[in-house]
DNA sequence: TTGAAAGCGCTACCAA
DNA sequence: TTGGTAGCGCTTTCAA
């Protein structure tokens, strides 16, 4: 039996206490101009009376849409993800779009419940590594508008990504003209395009300055435990998947009385607050803009269907603080 | 004229590819028991053929429910929101629930914004200063499940907050332990009621302590920036609404060459990543928690209704760290 | 300018 | 165990 959750007035009982029929209802609230001043206030008034507000469900059933759209993303640790989210529902919010969000963080059933969402929205922003690329295709095939964010590009679908290889490039040259050679990667470029981005700029980095590749240290996360806890050998210079990564490393170096960047230096990325007051040297993402981009693409999707598939790539920048070397005071960032 | 954004296959055309009713078919799907195992085979592979999604829309007009709920929150400013927002949708997806967000920062049509989300929703969460209580009453009438978030009470309605008050006085209370006595506070109480509370703590305990009351200074907002700007006068110690314009006044008062906590102590609220590594003294706030608890308190309502209203006060903490003044090492929080 | 009525796609009741 | 069908509340023709 259904249960009825709300049990709000209907159009029907704004109609008879108006003395006018539904549809009339209809178009008054629509302000269709094809009714009277008259006939409009008569119904508003008796809307008012009944605090009616369309049932949402019948109108989307109705006009076939949904007048909304929704955000799956990976994982809901650290203010990463929270920056793009909150990006996106600003812009969603301008023109007019309800935002729904998924988090498929190690949810078994992310599959399916991606599929539901789906369901409920006009379009869909896939967000990194939360379902496969069948899935997004199986989307894409229900005509469902799509923007991936963060993502490998599928074809036929807009992407949005920040820069992450040449920025890696050139954080991996930074590094090497302060002298360091012993260099690790932490973080599992098997888990995010994004991560495995960054790992394959900073290889191309160390092999176009003729120093040894680093060691690859795949961490089976991105948090600040994770970095604490890991085991960056003799390194000399950890170059981390993110900054949560690099400030657990921080903590460890300092209770190891290892100095940075004296003894070692420590890189993070994404220029989290807490980067700046820990001088960490990292690469600050556009993390609104990314998650505002996807929203207008998805938003243009949706009202301008056929359009080409666009891809962009948001440049990302290179914040030099203490921890990557001794810089004059000038030349580092706050 | 409607326009149709999606075209997925209907229940109509899966009856007849499987060759049975569409009644049948909705039982298969919704795996009742009044259904032959071969003829739940021959639909759901009908089903799947025809990649059938039941449409969200019809389902929620015929049971009358929309296995979804919102959560308003003020601003997008922050990792604050964004945590408690995250430990929401934890929960909710939990109990097999959608979540919506919708953010009043500034909207002017932030009351209307909140009507339409009550459509779409078998319940709601408010948080903070997003809609005045005549709005929470008017949803309330509906008969709408609520829940308020770090919000003053509501007849009737549950409530979960933070501890604000006594911690604030505890907070006042380390302060002048440690000398300080010329106090300033920076930011509006009238803002929001967590804020409120914070003030009168502080006043509170600086009363208790037979300190003169905190100079008060009601900033525009909550950012860094707002705290870099801020006038803190001839203070040696102020006590921020939250960390981020603790870390600005931080910033600021490195560049004017005053030192923290020689000179100056502060203080913040929230307990940041960034908090650790600037060596702030603030409060810890449960922040997933807060939203946890909304979001499984807004489920309890929704399936049993008409229970008496909650109101819960999570615990804070009071987190010691270098800029209240100074302590030997082993008493310092990292 | 208004009303009557046919859907929108699904659930669940009542018969068979 | 299945099918027929009456809604759910709205939008939008088509007539009046």
């Amino acid at each position: 039996m259904a249960m009825k959750a709300l049990s709000r007035a209907t159009i029907y009982q704004v109609a008879q206490l108006a003395g006018v029929s539904i549809a009339t209802v209809s178009r008054a609230l629509r302000d269709s101009d094809l009714v009277t001043q008259a006939t409009r206030e008569r119904v508003l008034a008796a809307a008012r009376e009944l605090r009616f507000t369309p049932s949402r469900p019948a109108r989307s059933l109705a006009e076939g849409r949904h007048a909304a759209n929704g955000i799956v993303f990976p994982d809901l640790v650290g203010p990463y993800y929270a920056e793009v989210v909150l990006g996106y529902e600003a812009a969603a919010a301008g023109f007019g779009s309800s935002v729904l969000i998924l988090a498929t963080n190690g949810r078994p059933d992310a599959e399916q419940a991606v599929r539901d969402l789906a369901g409920r929205v006009d379009g869909l922003t896939v967000m990194g590594q939360t379902v496969g690329d069948d899935v997004v295709d199986e989307l894409q095939a229900t005509g469902l508008p799509l923007v991936l964010l963060a993502r490998d590009p599928v074809p036929g679908v807009d992407t949005v990504r920040a820069q992450n290889t040449r920025t890696a490039r050139e954080l991996a040259g930074h590094l090497v003209a302060h002298g360091h050679r012993k260099f690790v990667f932490l973080g599992d470029p098997g888990s995010a395009p994004d991560i495995a981005g960054r790992y394959a700029g900073v290889q191309a980095g160390l092999t176009a300055a003729g120093v040894a590749r680093a060691h690859l240290v795949p961490l089976p996360g991105f948090d600040l435990e994770v970095g604490e806890a890991a085991d960056i050998g003799d390194a000399d210079a950890v170059v981390c998947a993110n900054d949560e990564i690099a400030l657990g490393v921080l903590l460890a170096a300092e209770r190891a009385g290892r100095r940075v960047p004296e003894d070692l230096a420590v890189t993070g990325w994404d220029d989290l607050l807490a980067a700046r007051f820990a001088g960490l040297t990292t690469v600050r993402q556009p993390m609104r803009e990314l998650g505002a981009t996807a929203a207008r693409w998805l938003h243009r999707r949706i009202t301008q269907p056929g359009a080409g598939a666009k891809r962009r790539i948001l440049p990302t920048q290179l914040v030099v603080r203490r921890s990557c070397g001794s810089h004059p005071p000038e030349e580092v960032a706050t």
